[in-house]
This record gives C-alpha cells, structure tokens and sequence, in this order.
DNA sequence: TCCCAAAATTGAACCTTGTTCATGAAGGGA
DNA sequence: TCCCTTCATGAACAAGGTTCAATTTTGGGA
C-alpha cells in the first residue's frame, strides 16, 4: 500500500503556515507569532519555515495583507450599497460604520495588525504599503461627492483628515485585548466628527482663515 | 591615593538608566532597549539593571511616564496662555498644537512611545494609565466651555471624539522614523476638524437623530 | 581603627527565539 | 539505473531577558 497522503505542495504549506500566524496574531499579538510554533503547528519543522518565507516578518505581512483586504472589499461593499443620490453623511458613515464593524468583529486581530504595524522594520514591502493607500483611497471617494464651494485640494485634506480621524477614534478604543469603550459610544464618537465635517463642507466652512 | 569616585547611589542609577533608555526608545524603537545596552552604558552589569528595576518593560513605563509629563506640561501651558474670553476653538487649537508641537520635536521618541503602548504587557501600572487619563482630561477641558445648547455629556463625548481624531491624525502621520505628512498639512487636518466640530456644538448639531 | 551585617554588584548560566546551513531524502527525467 | 534539482531537516549559533549564588562595598557601631 503506497503512502497516500504525499508532502503537501509548497503553496499548500505557505497558506496554511499563513492561517496559522493569523490565529496566532489574533491570540497573543505579533510576538506570539513564532518560527518554532508555527512549525509544530504545520508539522514540519524550523527550517521549513524558513524555507517557505524568507524571514518570520514576511509571513505577518501577509497576514495583515489579508486583513487588508477584507476591510477594503467591506468598506466598499458597504459604501457600494448606498444610493448615488444619498445623503453624503450616509456614505461617509456607511463607509465608517464598516470599518467599526470589522474591527468588532476581529478585535484581537485587528489589535495585532496595528501592533505590528507599529514594530519598526528594515524594509516595508511595496505591495503592502499599496493596500494601505487603497484603504485611504476608498475613504476619499467617500467624501468627494459633498456638494459644497470646496477645491479638490480641501476635499482630499478634508478626506484624509477625516479618516485619519475615524482611524483615531476607532485605534484609541481598541486595547491590546478587544475594545475599551462600548460599541455604541465609538459608533456616536464618529457620527459626531462625520456629521460635523460634511456639514462643514456643505456650508463652504472647510478653509480656514490661512495665516 | 584613594578612588574618589565612589559608588553611585541607587537613585542616581535609576535616573541614568531611565535618561539612557529614553535615548535608546527615541533611536531604535523599544525593541533597541535591552539590559545589557544599558548596563554598557551606565558601565555596571546586566544584573545591576534587574536590581534597579524588577523588569526592563518598567524601564520603559518611567520613560513614557516622563514623555506624558512633558507633554501634559506642554498642553496645560498652551491652554492657559489663552484669554478666559477668547474664541472656543482658539482653545482647543492651542492645546492641538501643542500636541503637534511637542511630536514634531520629538518625533522618534514619540513614534517609541507609541510603539511600546502597542505592545500588549502582562500588566500596565495604575500610575501609567492614571497620566493617560490626565492627558485627556487636559483634552476635555479645553473643549468644556464651549457656548451651546449641549449637555455635559454630550460636551464629553465631543471632547473625547475631538481628542481622538486629534490623536488620529498625528498618529497617522508619525511613521517609524519622524513624520510622513508635512507640519503645516498635520496642522491643517486638525484645523478642519476642530473648527468643524466647534462650529457644531455653537449651533447644537452635537447630537444626530438617535435612532 | 577594626569588624560585621546589610545592601548592592557581578557575571556565569539558563531559556527562548530568529536565522543559517550542511546533510540527506524524494522524485523525475535521461 | 543514475543524476540532478528541490525541498525538509534539525543541530548549531547569536541575541536577548532573567535568575541567582558568590563576591564586593558600604556604613555604622564597638
């Protein structure tokens, strides 16, 4: 009777070994990630590991990759979902509200992406920092079309600024473990800054006396 | 002839520990301070580190600890050069600016600080979140009396978000090494923001439809 | 001045982790 | 069958946090 069960390929390996570091980020932050339990995990051993990535970092950026990628497909599924003639508050929350729902929804993991994101590298690849654009791009198309006398210059300030604000809002609520404050307080907190930008906007209030 | 030189106090120690690692945290991160670059600098050995402090995380709560001090000291100054009288968001930009201000000066420490408050930790020190809460507090203060049709919680839901939002885009804009945005872009996100949100409590706009 | 108990220092040693590399097994084509 | 490429292996090395028994220093009392 031949072995039935073969070496898996090496793509199989690279995404389960992918699979498990998500599982690991989410339960103990990227310093649980480790080369050695990862390949008890897998079943193989160090040096496989090393094989598959060139170096452990590797693997977390593939993880937050991920990540990455499933908040952008819900914030644009949610943004998506809004009729064109809507109110622009509507999209600029549906838009914050997704990203409220997922980080919810994956506290731990999403706790562990911005501690790694925090860990200072050598390099940060190309293709990730790309992600991070698409996610801050997604949030300008949110914002472009409020009507209101504002240049193409404020809107995106206006943009950045308010998802960096969103972002604030949401990062300072979620602790090392899950969130800090209530759901409902972070949902108020960015209705508050969301309504209060669109309407500055609408109201042609967006630039300030310049010095 | 005698050694004149005769040995440091503990106390002394610990300052000269303290004032090593913060220079360590602002150059490498929190990950480049390790006992042993300690003990080399202060020139004793690693075990005197553990003598001095029970473990190296302490090390780098006394220099965070220091950080907020400076940095709470900076906004309290900002805020109280500001006329009792004075426009409502000229309050709050002070004390935003002076939030700006101080992470500009000392933009790798404070991307350091950040770094390590991201790592989760067994366990973090009542003190240290005691001056957290201070810092916000500071925070809330400058956003109390703003004139308004709006309730002391909705003021300390608006001062949090505010707070928050501040943080966000500074945050956002303190990479690894020093800051991603321009000073004068930074500056004007939050401007949009707070003149935004200011505006909003004037005219009552604070609180949404509640579902 | 001398001596000793307490306090502080030392550095070897232990353990965990990232990373490398010489060795060897597996499989497929000539 | 014999190579040759590819991949897995795990021992070994270098760091770094932490502990601790042995040693040194200090300060005060006799």
């Amino acid at each position: 009777m031949p072995k039935t069960t073969s070496r898996p390929s090496t793509e199989e390996l690279r995404s389960r070994a992918v699979a498990e570091a998500r599982r690991l980020l989410a339960d103990g932050g990227p310093d649980q990630v480790k080369a050695r339990m990862l390949a008890v995990r897998l079943g193989v051993s160090v040096g496989t590991i090393y094989n598959l990535f060139g170096q452990l970092d590797e693997v977390l950026f593939l993880v937050n990759g991920e990540v990455y990628d499933e908040l952008l497909a819900a914030t644009e599924k949610a943004i998506a979902g809004i009729a064109p003639g809507a109110d622009p508050a509507d999209r600029a929350l549906a838009l914050s509200n997704a990203y409220l729902d997922f980080v919810s929804t994956h506290q731990d993991l999403w706790s562990g992406v911005l501690a790694f994101n925090r860990r200072s590298k050598p390099s940060v690849p190309e293709w990730y920092k790309e992600k991070e654009r698409a996610l801050l791009n997604t949030a300008a198309h949110a914002l472009e079309d409020i009507p209101g006398p504002a240049t193409a210059t404020e809107r995106e300030l206006a943009a950045r600024a308010t998802w960096a604000a969103i972002h604030g809002i949401v990062t300072i609520s979620v602790g090392p473990h899950g969130l800090i404050a209530t759901r409902e307080d972070i949902a108020r907190q960015i209705e508050l800054i969301v309504r209060a930008v669109v309407k500055a906007i609408e109201r042609g209030e967006l630039a300030p006396p310049t010095a």
